[in-house]
DNA sequence: CAGTATCCTGAACGATACTG
DNA sequence: CAGTATCGTTCAGGATACTG
């Protein structure tokens, strides 16, 4: 597992350079705390995850089979990350067969408040999105028929 | 360009499946509304262009200079993402040389809105977050160091 | 049960060259 | 200026097999 360690400590090609005054330093920077926490919870499987155990603690069978199209590498990747940030905390009973269990960290459940405002925000303005969409990809099928037909 | 159409239909695998009556619908489905809006947003590119397109319109030109670490094809395909979203709004004026303006949507601006309690989450939290990984890390390198010295 | 260790594929992205 | 077209690389992530 090389690149759940790679994955955010393997991030500086310094491409982004913006450098000057500006009221926008939390965006244009390549290091940028905002891309790393939208990283995060924007990929594949993180914000289930979190959605999940936002209910109660679960265990990794458990939580593989709520989610279910997640292989069993990815579940240990994202599951690893998310304690990393301290966003999961995860318990190891020494029993056989092995107990392991997830639950949110307090700092975890503050993540998920904060995300609920941008579920709140897409179930609000799904539908102008939708729409947007469609009358974009007419327009778009109407141009390319008027160019080749 | 294929990729840039491709993005955002061609995705349904149907690979998470979840079915049964659920409090959390807005998640356990692979074609959720929020995880593809996660995905327009957190992408590589989206939220710098939203963020600089909050102040002013901007031309091609002036984004891929502010940005500076993009490539001209992935500033267009970005773009294009958002605009077929409906999240910023493109205006070629019929000059010569062509000039291409670029502003948010007022659906735009509401979603700028909205990640910003994202950014002051993270901004608050980004602390915590760090020092969580700097613990793991050390307990990872000590677990490492104990088994292979 | 709860993982690791490998191998492999597709697609995201960058670099480059060309155009209305 | 503001793109489009093509090519090559990288790498996230799935499939599979093996362990404490």
């Amino acid at each position: 597992m090389e690149e759940g360690t790679s994955k955010s400590p393997s991030k500086r090609p310094s491409t982004v350079n913006h450098g000057d005054a500006d009221p926008f330093q939390w965006d244009t920077r390549e290091d940028c705390q905002v891309r790393q926490i939208l990283d995060r919870i924007a990929d594949k499987w993180s914000l289930l995850v979190i959605a999940l155990l936002e209910n109660r603690r679960l265990r990794f069978t458990e939580l593989r089979r709520e989610i279910d199209g997640v292989s069993q590498r990815m579940l240990t990747v994202t599951l690893r990350s998310l304690e990393r940030d301290g966003l999961v905390k995860r318990t190891v009973h020494p029993v056989v067969p092995p107990r392991v269990e997830y639950e949110l960290t307090s700092l975890g459940r503050t993540l998920h408040a904060t995300v609920q405002s941008l579920v709140t925000w897409t179930e609000k303005h799904q539908g102008e999105i939708a729409a947007a969409r469609a009358a974009y990809d007419s327009r778009t099928a109407d141009a390319a028929e008027a160019t080749a037909p």
